[in-house]
DNA sequence: ACAAATACTATACATTGTCTAGCGGAAAAA
DNA sequence: TTTTTCCGCTAGACAATGTATAGTATTTGT
């Protein structure tokens, strides 16, 4: 057999946030906008339902990669830390190969 | 506010790819390999089971990612398009991220 | 007071992934 | 030649995950 080793360079902790359904879709509003809240995730991204994008917002939240924040009234802003804003280079070439290769 | 609007560039046919669980550490593999077989996928990759990598490289196939080549001793040979070379941009800020983040 | 919006949670159900086992063909070992 | 092993899968039962739809509590507008 090969003796590939692949000790330097694994992808595994970004498929850890990327690999989850919905997230790349959710992030990729981050990088327009500065705070983001909830129903505009909703309403922006067509048909996440409600159980699920609450689900991603806290795994994004427990990994640091946003932070939540109540504003007065009862509102939620959340918004990228670094790591998050570290992770819009794997969205813009995302972004690209969609581009380049979108089927419709 | 100045740069990228949001009209140009979605990131959902990356992630109809990139989503699904295991491809992004498949992939890496066509990155050092030129060919790369079903076991060796299953060795190396730990813990995909078969009808999840069988599943994944059918779908690699059909979205012309990967081509599956019959060697002659009954044996398969998957390579990487040029649509799927072309995601390598997309492993490599990938495992930048990973590097700089791992958290083990 | 009443309706609409926000940020969710709850229940039931559908889809997807996993564990374990096994199959048929080919080549290597006995 | 028979047996064993490796390879590239597939099959069935089950567990984890995501979805549709509804509902809740609070707040804001009229």
């Amino acid at each position: 057999m090969d003796t590939v080793k692949s000790s330097v360079g694994c992808v595994k902790t970004a498929t850890e946030i990327i690999g989850d359904k919905w997230t790349p879709q959710l992030l990729r509003f981050f990088m327009n906008e500065d705070t983001v809240r909830f129903c505009q995730l909703q309403n922006l991204v067509g048909g996440v339902n409600p159980r699920t994008l609450s689900a991603r917002l806290v795994h994004l939240e427990e990994q640091d990669i946003i932070t939540k924040t109540n504003s007065l009234n009862s509102r939620c802003d959340y918004q990228l830390t670094k790591k998050g804003r570290d992770l819009m280079p794997v969205l813009r070439s995302m972004q690209a190969w969609s581009d380049q290769y979108a089927s419709k």
